[in-house]
DNA sequence: CTGAAAGCGCTTACAG
DNA sequence: CTGAAAGCGCTTACAG
């Protein structure tokens, strides 16, 4: 009643434990009808490898993991998330490989996925919205295991990744906003223990610097990269300095939350106020009125991350690989784009 | 450089590989000076036991999966998965077992879920909003891996199952409106190849006719379990029948986009229209006006998920567990409650 | 308390 | 094209 071993579908099919194993491989090199009586009796016997005799001997596990380290349970409530996976899916469709979610929500949670990814469970692993100094992605390199970190890397570790054009993104972000006569540019940040919301920030203050203007402390807060976060981000702003006339918010997100709070404050937008968000995901399309935003695919992100993951394995190399993805800045209502415009 | 196996730390140690394999599991019949030398020779190495060899002899995998059957992202759109995936990880925390979360939203990714957990990689499975006549629960089964059900399983399945009580929960809610003195009370359901759509709206018709009143088609319109789904649900209703004064929604995310829709119609909430939702998730108190909802904790619900699995696998045996989990209405100011009211 | 030995279920040169 | 045999790295009675 319980699986099969080869050797019992090898008794039964009349051949060796070894013709049996070509087969279940797909060997070239097997008789048609050895092939065929192999075929009949795993059918018959529903036969399944057992994965870990083959893992000990082949030391592959054709499955790798996805860590996406998020503390704050943000992974589910950003659509962010959903595309990158997709895009891993996608990246590892053409290969018999399984893409395994590793939660890592909690320390305790942390500590149990390090120990499934050193554990000898997945063949590589990508690693997400990496906080802070997280020293998972050197402490798995060091055990041997390929890892591409999706984003900037932590500070000084020599890790594969694949990241976006955070910095050019966000100027392009200021320069539109500079150039709709907007004088009051205020932005809303994410979480700055994380690159892209560091990123992002400097390359708002560099925009608006070198439009010879100064930066002003009191037109930056943190949104924590969360639609509630956005919201009280720019209540606070606008209780802070009343006059703003434009918001970059470094995710859509916030950009929705900072909506919202625009709307019950009675201010316009764009007319007195604009906004531009980064992400360009469903979000911005789904806002009243539509957002402008920093495009960056994520499905390609995600489609980038599996490729160099298996790659890396392929080639069994300590080669860092990087791939920086361009970002471009999509003009809707919320910035003075058309009402109607479907973009 | 690469890690070592049991045979080296034994040389190393000075003893056989039976008296590392003790120290490493943790066997107490060791002398405690055969323990320190292993546990240096351990840590000078960097030995790691190797899963797979361990797996082979043991039959044990360590992990379990989770499968969260959601075909279209809402996986990510709805706080209600992060809760009981939580729960689960709760209901695992005392024992060294590691979660792991298998994707299958496409039907590519379902074939290779499938794959997986058919592949012997994990213990045990928990799914999760499982639509139509999903056949993976008794597949899974058929091949001896232990399952359990997050909601009633599919129509026919012997499978253990962990739910929430839907049909009073939604009576409860019904009841509640009729009380307020609402006549055209309609219902914004989920979709309705998932049971737990199936049994809240079965719960709302009995409650209206047990108040004598007769069930009307036009005050019913399927939101699809999002906020996207349940505004336009109400912007149907609405517009059928505009003369509706309550809305039972079958989830909060649906109650929160239908608060959308009566908002941007100039419905006042809850004088005009009363709103009761299901899931009393953190959605609820971040609506304006806070949301009345039927509470489900799902964080509870996860937890007894891990139980009914640890307990299934831990015995080996062939039982059909379930546990029906109380629901409880929480009456807050969309539907009348008090407006200050922190409940 | 400890070691020698069998065995878990595969794959893979090797020889034919 | 195929089989006998070695070996992957562990655990676990068994005997001492």
């Amino acid at each position: 009643m319980s699986i099969p071993t080869l050797e019992v579908v090898a008794r039964a099919a009349g051949v060796s434990r070894a013709t049996v194993s070509r087969v279940v491989n797909g060997s070239p090199t097997v008789r048609i009808e050895s092939r065929q009586s192999v075929e009949k009796a795993i059918a018959q016997l529903g036969y399944v490898p057992n994965r870990a005799a083959r893992t000990l001997v082949t030391r592959r596990n054709d499955s790798i993991g996805v860590v996406i380290a998020e503390p704050t349970g943000r992974l589910f409530g950003d659509p962010y998330f959903a595309e990158v996976l997709r895009g891993i899916g996608a990246g590892l469709a053409a290969r018999e490989v399984s893409l395994v979610l590793v939660l890592s929500q909690s320390p305790d949670e942390e500590r149990r996925a390090a120990r499934y990814l050193t554990g000898g469970h997945v063949d590589g692993v990508i690693l997400f919205s990496l906080h802070g100094n997280d020293p998972l992605p050197e402490h798995l390199q060091s055990r041997g295991i390929p890892v591409v970190v999706g984003g900037q890397p932590p500070h000084g570790a020599r890790v594969s990744y694949v990241d976006n054009d955070n910095h050019g993104g966000a100027i392009a972000a200021v320069n539109h906003l500079i150039e709709q006569g907007r004088t009051r540019i205020a932005t809303i940040t994410g979480p700055l223990d994380m690159p892209a919301a560091v990123t992002r920030r400097l390359g708002f203050l560099e925009a608006i610097r070198a439009a010879g203007r100064t930066p002003d402390a009191n037109l930056e807060e943190c949104g924590g990269f969360t639609r509630e976060g956005g919201q009280r981000a720019m209540e606070v702003l606008l209780q802070r300095c009343p006059d703003i006339d434009a918001v970059f918010a470094a995710s859509d997100l916030m950009a929705a939350g900072a909506l919202s709070a625009l709307h019950a404050a009675g201010r316009r937008v764009p007319e007195d106020v604009a906004v531009v968000g980064f992400d360009d995901s469903i979000i911005a399309l789904s806002t009243q009125p539509a957002l402008s935003s920093v495009h960056q695919s994520m499905e390609v992100t995600g489609r980038e991350l599996a490729n160099v993951l298996l790659q890396t394995i392929d080639a069994r190399d300590q080669v860092v690989r990087h791939v920086v993805l361009e970002t471009e800045l999509i003009v809707r209502q919320s910035s003075g784009g058309p009402p109607t415009g479907k973009n």
